[in-house]
DNA sequence: GGGGTTTGGTTGCATGAAGCAACCATCTCT
DNA sequence: AGAGATGGTTGCTTCATGCAACCAAACCCC
């Protein structure tokens, strides 16, 4: 996003997507809720210009939706977390990636699956588990292999 | 959004994104589920450029997110409405307006609610009737005036 | 029936965000 | 001591965006 502000918009959705609408942002959130924690593993992960994740990650500590965390003094080393503002883009994630797979469909069916972690049911595109019924958040859900990830193995094992 | 593709990322949100992640696209979408449907209400109630806008509404329509109908034909004239495929961004949108009230609440609380057109209940962050439970889609729900709209009355009255 | 208005754009230019590659600094490994 | 890993920063280029001016076809008004 350019301006990245929507002046005089009396709308929440511009509101949020004032934090998260440029490109990347919500990418990264969905790489560190992946487990992505480090610098490289999101870089490599998602393909992203150094400079642009750097300036992303700033931005997105300073918006208090990412945390950073040293790991190592000496050589000062960082690992980003997600904040509870950062995990309550779990649903919004959840709805985009739903309306993603309906609209773009995997040749082999999806490739990752999101589970709840308790019974293992799959979530629906409303954050729901469509075994137990629950209502989810980003901590009680886990991905998983789906269907068109085994078409990929070879792929996987090389990229992580 | 730029290049506007994630080439390599086997991620569904991406996808998503490459469609809807470019600046303004989803609050074109949001616009038009409000009721604007002609170029001179989208651009006049988002503040976007003209050329952006044409540029959006091009690609929109070609993605079959939006439809385009001449409502006159001698001067050419046209209006936007929104593709079941547009329509269902709608649970992704809800997301993220809960998210942006939640982290950059209005002072005299919102400014607009989304409800049940059926029973009035308020919708969830999940798109479901607070009131009667039911899973919502687009066309279950209107936006209503909300406690925060009662100072801006003036101002609404100005600028529609 | 000629001038202004409305509508839905397009064009040209300036700005600023993103991509790419090179560089840097510190520690670790050998 | 030299090579690699990690986590960036810097410079330059390219492309998307913002702004303002322009255009064209009705229509409205007198």
């Amino acid at each position: 996003m350019l301006r990245r502000d929507y002046p005089g918009l009396d709308c929440s959705v511009a509101k949020a997507l004032e934090v998260v609408g440029e490109r990347w942002s919500l990418l990264i959130v969905r790489a560190v809720m992946h487990g992505n924690r480090r610098f490289g593993e999101i870089q490599e992960s998602l393909g992203i210009a150094r400079n642009v994740l750097s300036a992303r990650l700033q931005r997105l500590v300073d918006e208090e939706i990412l945390e950073r965390r040293a790991y190592s003094e000496n050589p000062p080393r960082y690992e980003y977390f997600l904040t509870q503002k950062g995990l309550d883009l779990w649903p919004a994630l959840i709805a985009l990636l739903h309306w993603g797979e309906r609209y773009s469909p995997d040749p082999d069916g999806p490739r990752r699956l999101i589970v709840h972690k308790e019974c293992g049911g799959e979530v629906s595109e409303r954050g729901i588990c469509e075994s137990c019924g629950k209502v989810l958040t980003a901590r009680d859900a886990k991905q998983v292999p789906g269907p068109g990830a085994k078409a990929l193995a070879e792929e996987s094992a090389a990229a992580g």
